[in-house]
DNA sequence: AGCTACGCATTTTTT
DNA sequence: ATGCGTAGCT
């Protein structure tokens, strides 16, 4: 079973004793490890699929990891294994224990846009209507909540004004939310913590039910996801992490790479085997990695190696402008696969920041070039799928007023703002949901019979609507009747700007109904529209969709941030924008930390690279619409000089010195003008 | 369907 | 400054 791995992958693989950190380089083959560890519990420490959990950070780690484990293992072997991202495992905990924390089952789960309306709304009350800040408050409450801070002790710890406001903002959302028989995306995760850690007996049905435990990227674990592992693991230490503290790039929200360390003195035990075996790139590609990369602090050290060819030079491509850079980057890649007979499917075209993306996009445009764009809007905050988990969340928890507000008067019945407000003073006063509230005999004197009448047919409507998805009644069948009585295709008709647009609109729609019914076929017990709502909610769809446009044209350039690029590999990469102000961005210079993260960064999208790697940066670039000049990264400087090969003129790559020098040099320019 | 005016963002983003 | 998305109008 573990014949064909290396010899620290088998390490790994059939380490039982404890603990086991994993420290795996990248291209080191760690989904491998974890695949075969989990074959090798089921087949060879003869451990029951239920009783082992894997877990990952994004859906798409979760499926190819389960799609992998289902080639080495049978139906019947795998059968009850669970393999989830950290939200999901979360969710599946509420679903059996939320009522202890005085929930109702069919609790809705917000996403981040609907928990800004929220927010939005209680900060209204405070006059907090700045964007910005409100961005910052949501910001805050995730921290805290990623913390495990309560809104007690927020207010409790708040050292000024500010954060005495925003301590008192985040213990009213978070009644609201519970009013409302809510969660949000971190309470996924935050309220099975404070759940085990009040209630042991709890606790312990979970940790008799997990066996083994495995997580994926663990360098991107946050306090709270770290907290929820070692409840579940207990004092079994039976655990397996594997991550790569040089890849950590998401402590900008909230991840803390030294999780790793901390495993280290919270299992003394700890066994630490490292991967350093790199089956992805070439020779002159891994050390300018590691050359790179030894800039950085290390409290494990790792060097990559590979036994495969030396390979290309790195080429260094300089260039006058942004626009001559994307202009040379691309005709660089069209003469490469022309010359190498390769597919466009075998470049990737990695930046920084997405706005980077523009003029690639335009380039490749013109030369006709078929382009992959990674990022932008996801399914689920289209305005049409949003609407219509509106009304599956509200079937599922009427009481769930974000869902309510959001349709009510959509499609149109109707129903105003000045009812709405006087329905909202009602039930605020009584505490009670807004739809309760329709059914309340003193409604009738604040309201006209009209209005009354239209808020009752609806709520009417919708308590049948509920009943029977509470009966089990088939959620598929369901969800179209809503569709359908409440007319949404000619409201999507009357509304758009084109019948084409109300027609993709519509598209989505069934997309999302399809789905629906792929998870009621998949699911063996929970068949009830309020759990499939809620893992619809936590569900990528549009990416499931790009992969199952197999039959599509496919052959195409891919073009994302180096954060999207993190896990993928390509043949030939360029990593464009290698500036100073751009990869170090601009804001991380004065923070040796965050400097750390973007030297990370870099090594990301070097590594990335198979077989050749193309850097290019501007020496003038446009910025808030003035011409700038820029200097070439110091992450370029930080390579082996004799692997790089420059085009375009070799400029000083930025060095600390050089830059300290300029910048007093200009310092006293300034000052030499002002006096 | 197409036009204009306006807002919005120029750091990364998953669930 | 720039370009993109959206709302509202024609």
């Amino acid at each position: 079973m573990l014949k064909d791995l290396n010899p620290p992958q088998r390490e790994a693989a059939a380490y039982l004793d404890g603990a086991l950190l994993v420290l795996a380089g990248a291209g080191s083959g760690k989904t491998r490890v974890i695949t075969r560890k989990i074959a090798y519990l089921i087949i060879e420490a003869n451990m029951q699929a239920r009783n082992i959990a894997a877990v990952t950070f994004t859906n798409k780690a979760a499926r190819e990891m389960k799609a992998r484990v289902g080639k080495l293992l049978s139906a019947k072997q795998s059968r009850g294994l669970m393999v989830s991202t950290f939200h999901t495992l979360g969710l599946n905990i509420l679903r059996r224990e939320i009522s202890i924390l005085g929930y109702k089952s069919g609790f809705s789960i917000l996403d981040a846009q609907d928990s800004m309306q929220l927010l939005q709304t209680i900060s209204e009350r405070s006059q907090l209507l700045d964007k910005e800040c409100l961005q910052g408050l949501q910001n805050q409450i995730s921290r805290w909540k990623n913390a495990l801070v309560t809104p007690e002790r927020a207010q409790a710890e708040a050292e000024d004004k500010d954060q005495h406001r925003d301590a008192h903002l985040y213990e009213q959302y978070q009644r609201q939310l519970k009013a409302y028989n809510a969660v949000d995306f971190d309470d996924l995760i935050g309220l099975p913590v404070f759940l085990f850690q009040q209630h042991p007996e709890v606790l312990e049905h979970w940790q008799k039910k997990i066996h083994y435990l495995l997580v994926d990227e663990y360098q991107d674990t946050n306090q709270c996801q770290y907290q929820l592992v070692r409840q579940l693991v207990g004092v079994r230490n039976a655990l397996t992490v594997v991550g790569d503290d040089d890849q950590s790039i998401y402590a900008w929200r909230g991840a803390q790479p030294e999780n790793l360390h901390l495993l280290k003195q919270d299992f003394p035990g700890l066994k630490v085997v490292k991967l350093e075996q790199n089956y992805r790139s070439s020779k002159r590609i891994l050390k300018a990695a590691n050359t790179l990369i030894r800039n950085n602090p290390h409290v494990f050290e790792k060097a990559l190696w590979s036994d495969k060819g030396l390979g290309d030079q790195l080429r260094v491509l300089s260039t006058q402008d942004e626009v001559h850079e994307a202009e040379q980057v691309v005709s660089e890649l069209i003469s490469h696969r022309f010359q190498h007979q390769n597919k466009y499917q075998d470049y990737a075209i990695l930046y920084r920041s997405n706005h980077q993306s523009r003029l690639f996009e335009r380039m490749l445009r013109s030369h006709k070039i078929p382009y992959f764009l990674s990022g932008g809007t996801s399914f689920f905050s289209r305005s049409e799928i949003k609407d219509i988990m509106s009304y599956l969340r509200l079937v599922a928890n009427p009481d769930d007023d974000n869902a309510f507000l959001r349709i009510i008067n959509t499609p149109r019945r109707e129903i105003g703002a000045s009812t709405l407000e006087k329905l909202g003073t009602y039930a605020t006063d009584r505490n009670i949901s807004l739809f309760a509230a329709c059914f309340e005999l003193g409604l009738a004197e604040r309201l006209s019979e009209r209005a009354l009448q239209r808020l009752q047919h609806f709520a009417r409507w919708l308590t049948d609507i509920s009943d029977r998805a509470e009966r089990s009644e088939d959620p598929v069948d369901l969800t179209k009747e809503i569709i359908r009585t409440i007319d949404y295709e000619v409201w999507l008709q009357d509304t758009c700007d084109s019948v084409k647009a109300a027609e993709r609109r519509m598209e989505n729609i069934w997309e999302l109904v399809e789905w629906l019914g792929k998870l009621t076929a998949e699911s063996t017990e929970n068949k009830k529209l309020a759990d499939l709502v809620a893992y619809l909610t936590l569900m990528d769809i549009l990416e499931r969709q790009e992969e199952n446009k197999a039959e599509e044209n496919n052959d195409r350039v891919t073009m994302m941030t180096l954060h999207a690029a993190k896990g993928l590999e390509f043949p030939h990469v360029f990593l464009v924008g290698m500036e100073e102000e751009m990869l170090p961005h601009a804001n991380t210079l004065e923070d040796e930390q965050m400097l750390q993260e973007e030297r990370r960064l870099a090594y990301v999208g070097i590594t990335r690279a198979q077989r050749s790697l193309t850097f290019s940066f501007a020496q003038q670039r446009k910025r808030y619409g003035e011409m700038k000049n820029c200097d070439p990264s110091r992450f370029l400087g930080e390579l082996p000089e004799e692997d790089l090969h420059w085009q375009g003129g070799k400029q000083q790559a930025a060095d600390p010195e050089a830059r300290k020098a300029k910048g007093s040099a200009n310092l006293a320019h300034i000052r030499g003008i002002l006096k």
